[in-house]
RNA sequence: GCCCCCGUAGCUCAAUAGGACAGAGCACCUGCCUUCUAAGCAGUCGGUUGCGAGUUCGAGUCUCGCCGGGGGCGCCA
């Protein structure tokens, strides 16, 4: 489906281009054309501000420029009016039966109501998660997973190639850190007297893994030497939380379509690989014993290790840093799988390392405008005045599943994803708790439900829309019903291009609040036989609006239910 | 000390590339269920967009300074 609103910059380019030509106009470079909503139902559908951008150029009054662009506008059959408004305003106005008729194209549509064709196609990897497998996940990255899983919903509807994928980073010290915790609780549970190490992993979950695994194996891991013991409880672990993680995101409808493991870039040669490229180009240099990438000479502030020395970090397999991760990653996304774009979404607790990534990209020889890293801001979790501390460290925290199960996954991954990325969240337990009734994803899932009853109810007395001349829908509610399901292709536009999924929880309440109103106004299901045209058209209206809204809140990974 | 993000109604948040009189939900108050789900509808109340300058025809949005909150500056992960 084309967007209206590009039908319409296209209409306003020929305006201009023919009071260009009448001479009511003088010549100038076009810029591109910009259609806005506006804010008021007085000022059209749409609008441009066009002619106040124009003043400069065409010399002329904005105000003039809007009248002039009015007078030239070419026909449309989509188009009602063409309002020039103060100051320098072009408002447009559709024609309510062209409105009308955008009911059979959507039916048409069907499930892919929403989809775009994208300009280039792109193959897009989006990374999200990624959080370490070592304990069981709290909110913050509830909604690093629900913000990538959302945006890459939206990227696949805007008509791109995406890959979903979670960072598994099973590499490195705290693999070992993980597995000495888990040694200790496990020994613990077989009887001895064996602390769980400093800075190690504390929490609940350890000491009850560690009774599961006494159970599970017996003292085998005992009868070992101490270091194999460590490692393989470690991944062993890394596992069995890996599988955890895996169902809490399930809850949320959060899904990967890999799970690329860290140690595997070190395994497969690719860090060693990549490290020869950067060495190749002067970027490597060695300094007490540490292997570094001079990220100074790209411009960076510091330096930064990637080898760590011998002497600070005794297990060869330990001395990568995350950077050197990073950097192998970067490639094996960028110039091994050849995506287009990869997009990270991390928390903004990372943000000191964006400029290292990019720097090493370009470094690689790789174009760092092909990647994108969304920063998401934390997740203050309050109970009441109290602020809940988290720390995987401590084992102090809310867990994702908890959350879950006070409010509801729907709940949860809504409120997640309706505040922008970069707002830092205020989430208050107690308030979430008792305001799940009132949440705003029911208002909009009820919406979907009442539509679903009285398609119910259609079916029950015989009645269908088949055959239903949409062109009866002249009712001010129905109109602004349908004028709301046609900006949901605008909206899938906006959150792509501006990887701000949170357009879609707002648009989502705005349609529903919408089809509530129409609800009010206009039944549907009439047993008066003279309502029999009316009800056809009704019924084909709510068929389209229950599919709109369907295939929005499937977008947010929310569900769409046929009854509450 | 330096760097990043944020500050909008009592609370939680929107505001599409700088556009028109800054909008929702919650809370509060007033009405509305004999007909398709009242988890609903209609309405009332609520603002010096942290403060002060600047740029612009036009600033919540851009620039500078200040105040307040969060985060980051390791051979941690």
């Amino acid at each position: 489906m084309t967007l209206v609103k590009n039908q319409l910059a296209d209409l306003v380019k020929q305006a201009i281009q023919n009071a260009q030509a009448t001479g009511a106009l003088p010549p100038f470079d076009l810029p591109e054309v910009f259609i806005e909503r506006p804010q008021k139902k007085e000022w059209g559908d749409f609008a441009t501000s066009l002619p106040l951008k124009l003043a400069r150029d065409a010399k002329r009054a904005p105000l003039q420029i809007a009248q002039v662009i009015a007078a030239h506008f070419p026909p449309s059959d989509a188009v009602a009016r063409v309002e020039p408004s103060a100051p320098g305003f072009v408002n447009i106005v559709l024609n309510d039966a062209w409105v009308a008729r955008q009911v059979d194209a959507i039916l048409a549509e069907g499930a892919r109501f929403g989809d775009l064709t994208p300009a280039r196609r792109e193959k897009i990897q989006v990374e999200y998660v990624s959080v370490n497998p070592t304990g069981p996940m709290h909110v913050g990255s509830g909604r690093n997973g629900a913000i990538g899983d959302t945006l890459a919903n939206i990227l696949v509807a805007a008509g791109h190639d995406v890959q979903r994928e979670f960072y598994i980073n099973d590499n490195g010290t705290q693999v070992r850190q993980f597995g000495a915790s888990l040694f200790a609780t496990y020994a613990q549970a077989l009887g001895k007297d064996e602390p769980v190490p400093e800075g190690g992993y504390q929490g609940a979950y350890v000491v009850e893994m560690g009774k599961q695994y006494a159970q599970q194996y017996g003292d085998q891991y005992l009868q070992m030497p101490r270091a194999q013991a460590v490692r393989e409880l470690g991944r062993l672990g890394i596992d069995s939380v890996l599988a955890s993680l895996r169902a809490t995101l399930e809850q949320m409808n959060v899904r990967f379509d890999r799970w690329f493991s860290e140690r595997s870039l070190h395994e497969s040669g690719q860090f060693a690989g990549v490290l020869k490229r950067l060495q190749d180009r002067g970027l490597v240099f060695e300094k007490d014993g540490a292997t570094w990438f001079a990220a100074q000479a790209l411009g960076e502030e510091k330096d930064a290790v990637l080898i760590r020395s011998p002497q600070v970090v005794a297990e060869p397999d330990e001395r990568p840093t995350y950077l050197a991760s990073d950097v192998a990653y970067v490639w094996d996304k960028l110039a091994v799988r050849q995506f287009d774009r990869a997009i990270y979404i991390w928390g903004a607790d990372h943000h000191g390392d964006v400029p290292r990534v990019i720097a090493a990209a370009r470094a690689l020889g790789l174009d760092p405008a092909r990647i994108t890293i969304l920063l998401y801001q934390f997740v203050t979790l309050r109970r009441g005045e109290q602020v809940v501390k988290m720390s995987k460290r401590t084992g102090e925290f809310v867990t994702l599943d908890e959350l879950i199960d006070e409010v509801g996954a729907d709940a949860v991954r809504f409120m997640l994803i309706t505040r922008a990325a970069d707002t830092p969240m205020d989430f208050d337990l107690d308030l979430a708790v008792k305001q799940s009734d009132e949440n705003p994803v029911y208002y909009v899932q009820y919406a979907h439900a009442r539509i679903a009853s009285i398609l119910k109810k259609a079916a029950e007395a015989g009645a269908t829309g088949d055959g239903g001349d949409v062109t009866r829908l002249t009712h001010p509610a129905e109109l602004e019903l349908i004028r709301a399901m046609l900006r949901l292709p605008e909206m899938v536009e906006l959150a792509a291009s501006k990887l701000e999924p949170h357009h879609l929880p707002h648009y989502a309440i705005d349609l529903a609040g919408i089809f509530h109103a129409f609800y009010k106004q206009c039944r549907v299901v009439s047993s008066d036989p003279a309502d029999a045209e009316i009800t056809r058209a009704r019924l084909k209206l709510v068929a389209a609006a229950k599919l709109t809204l369907a295939r929005t809140l499937n977008l947010m990974g929310v569900r769409a239910p046929e009854s509450m």
